[in-house]
DNA sequence: GTATTTTCGACTTTATTGTTAAAATATTCT
DNA sequence: AGAATATTTTAACAATAAAGTCGAAAATAC
């Protein structure tokens, strides 16, 4: 009788397969059907419609990036390296990811305000999550005593900043040498010397 | 004046891209003008249909495809060599190709036919293709005597084989060890001792 | 300037898709 | 067993999106 559940995960994972590959628009109801081995109309039994699909598919994958966040940090002391670490598995997370947001950031309709208001809830726990990172730092006194929350926001903004050359060129060493690039100048900074 | 033949490549070159991404259906012709910065209609301008373009693709494809076996293979003497060689390129150039088939192959109406025929005109001149190395190796006496032509379908027949799986499982390391395998087994049935 | 080539927007037609409701089937419970 | 519940299927249909047409405007060649 929890077969339900199942079900929805298998048609969530079905979908986030599709979504990633060919975006919202291109991804049909009947492919998500094919590939779970269903008729089309048994999906609305677990979903109200595509939408609520989609839903399920980008929380899912949130849940992923946290998880990731949380399994790569856990267990480093030094917040420098934390803070980098985070940052490096962060971007490298939401370059899987960013095909969706990419599929959708282009339609013009309903969807944005909901992948936006998602977005913004991520983006202020990011920011509670660095700006942890940040008050440990300063705790060991190994940075600067510094406004961490409005660190914290800068520092969500730069990664922001980050994601939309990364839409376009997917070079993965690139990345992480911008990535060491702006850590490093945020510790020279940052850093007591 | 000839301008026009300019813009049926850039439109083919364009619609190769998107084909190979999302297939033939989920490509349409907006997508490909999209890409190209023109309206929808200037395409039928250069191309009766969608189909005509796709066509064009495949036959800009298999083009594609002879020159990279002529350029892989000239040069090399030994044949068999040269053979493996033959096969090797063939299999990782096909790897990139074969979205396309792929995403004609499950649609039964009247692509398949075109696909068909022009995929029957390749797989003759590869036979010949093939044959002309086998009668090589013999040539040089370093294969045995043995009718040319029935292995040189055979193993066009075999590098077919090898492609079915190729759609579902993309390790390039794991082809090119099948490959080699096939090799070696055909070898050591065709090498003298 | 006129003729020719090329582009494009506005349509029409056709096919696909999302969604719903109801019937059919399977599963669980008593 | 058979009632009650849970799931899948079927068939329909409106909405949307796609393919393809046409004439006329731009652009270019002559």
């Amino acid at each position: 009788m929890k077969k339900k559940e199942t079900v929805k995960q298998e048609i969530i994972e079905a979908a986030r397969q599709l979504f990633s590959r060919y975006g919202f628009r291109k991804t049909t109801m009947e492919d998500i059907a094919r590939v779970t081995h269903k008729g089309k109309s048994s999906l609305y039994y677990y979903f109200r419609n595509k939408e609520e699909v989609f839903r399920a598919v980008i929380i899912h994958e949130a849940s992923i990036l946290r998880k990731a966040l949380k399994d790569a940090t856990t267990g480093i002391s030094d917040p420098a390296e934390k803070l980098e670490k985070y940052m490096k598995v962060r971007m490298h997370t939401m370059k899987e990811l960013i095909n969706y947001y990419d599929a959708v950031e282009h339609e013009y309709d309903s969807h944005y305000s909901f992948v936006d208001r998602l977005r913004d809830q991520f983006d202020q726990d990011e920011a509670q999550a660095i700006r942890s990172i940040l008050d440990e730092g300063v705790e060991q006194d190994k940075f600067q005593a510094l406004d961490t929350e409005l660190a914290a926001n800068t520092l969500v903004i730069a990664m922001k900043g980050l994601e939309y050359p990364l839409v376009w060129k997917g070079s993965a060493q690139n990345l992480d040498k911008r990535i060491q690039k702006i850590v490093k100048i945020l510790f020279y900074g940052l850093l007591k010397r």
